[in-house]
DNA sequence: TCGGGGATCTGACGGTGTGTCAGATCAGCC
DNA sequence: GGCTGATCTGACACACCGTCAGATCCCCGA
């Protein structure tokens, strides 16, 4: 577990992305398809969801729509490559949860750098991380496996240390650590994306958490 | 507080709904409205929001795009139309707080039955709901408005419930109430979407809102 | 250095959706 | 029946989609 890389199996070092027709892009090819995820992730932030347009994208990118074609099915399909580098980016998060010390006072320095870097996080990816929610919600099986791996690596580490201090009898027995560590990250989403009183719930979900 | 009506003084009974023109329509031509509306509705659990289109609307509706357009300024506006509905008929929920008991054992069955009826609701609306998240998120003010508006009803009855119990000593002080409402309603929001053990969920977040 | 050939890009096109008129149709009333 | 305002819609100009065939570019071997 103290290693990041090789988590999933099977998959190479990038992804065997490759252009709609099936040939396997080239140096320029790859610039070419991650300018366009670039500007489609900045036309996300800037426009909404709806009205994110493939020829904007390519307007942007200084390319044609044809182009846009050639290394994604439709916008979605992008946004779901940005999903899934964030899903990598993620993996920093982890690494607060399981190289953190948890014991005693510690405990809350650590509670709180995840809680921070947390809501940076989403805070710094809103814009993507929003029409994942959406289409999760709309049952689209491509965000939703995106969108839980996600939520795992996070949700996994916390479980284990939930585990732990449930074995040191500071948590109650009988929560599904998941859902517990599911619904904290979801409930801090939130609270980044409305701006609830920041600080106080940062506060209080870093007690919560030190348990 | 024991009338439902009044809430929000200044508006008449009905919107003053005005076609596009700024004519106010008769009773064909709400009709034709209400129709439009149901068929947003019902396109929005069928299809995502991304493909609801004017002109699917308009067909299922039996009628023509133009027509559409003289009552909506576009999809988003009959979207909100519908949040504001369910805004309207989210107060219902409002009386299970505000009429339940709270003293003693009672709390409990309350709060189960406030959680059953809020996961009901969003069950029943989750389409229009979730369109209204993604609005909101992206910083759309109407949406946000309603949705604001949505929350507080429930959330100002369970923080008057919750300022209450704390007077009683049984809820920790320097608790913002209408901040652990409002995550509260989301929390279980979010439950219900992406089906997390429903029951679990159900039973462990009444028992903390009986405190 | 000079092609050759695959990799990459794009103009162009048929199809669909948008948003707006002006005029057609309808419904209630004298 | 005929008038009048309410309601609807055909038609249009425009924008975006998604797909080719072919143009352009760039790398590599000779």
């Amino acid at each position: 577990m103290s290693e990041v890389t090789e988590l999933h199996p099977g998959e190479g070092d990038d992804e065997d992305l490759r252009a709609v027709d099936g040939r396997v892009p080239g140096r320029r090819g790859r610039a070419t398809r991650q300018r366009l995820l670039e500007c489609t992730r900045d036309l996300l932030t800037t426009t909404g969801y709806r009205d994110v347009k493939v020829i904007d994208i390519a307007r942007e990118a200084g390319t044609s729509p044809a182009t846009f074609y050639q290394y994604f099915a439709d916008v979605e399909a992008a946004i779901l490559v940005l999903g899934e580098e964030l899903a990598k980016e993620g993996q920093h998060l982890t690494a607060i949860v399981t190289e953190g010390s948890w014991r005693g006072v510690d405990a809350y320095d650590t509670s709180m750098a995840l809680v921070d870097a947390l809501l940076e996080f989403w805070d710094d990816n809103r814009s993507v991380l929003r029409v994942m929610e959406l289409a999760t919600a709309e049952g689209d099986g491509r965000f939703q496996r995106i969108r839980v791996r996600l939520l795992n690596d996070i949700t996994n580490a916390l479980a284990e240390v939930a585990g732990t201090a449930r074995a040191g009898g500071g948590l109650p027995k009988g929560i599904d650590p998941m859902a517990q560590a599911g619904i904290l990250v979801t409930m801090l989403a939130h609270t980044a994306a409305h701006q609830y009183g920041f600080e106080f719930w940062g506060i209080r979900t870093a007690q919560l958490r030190a348990s």
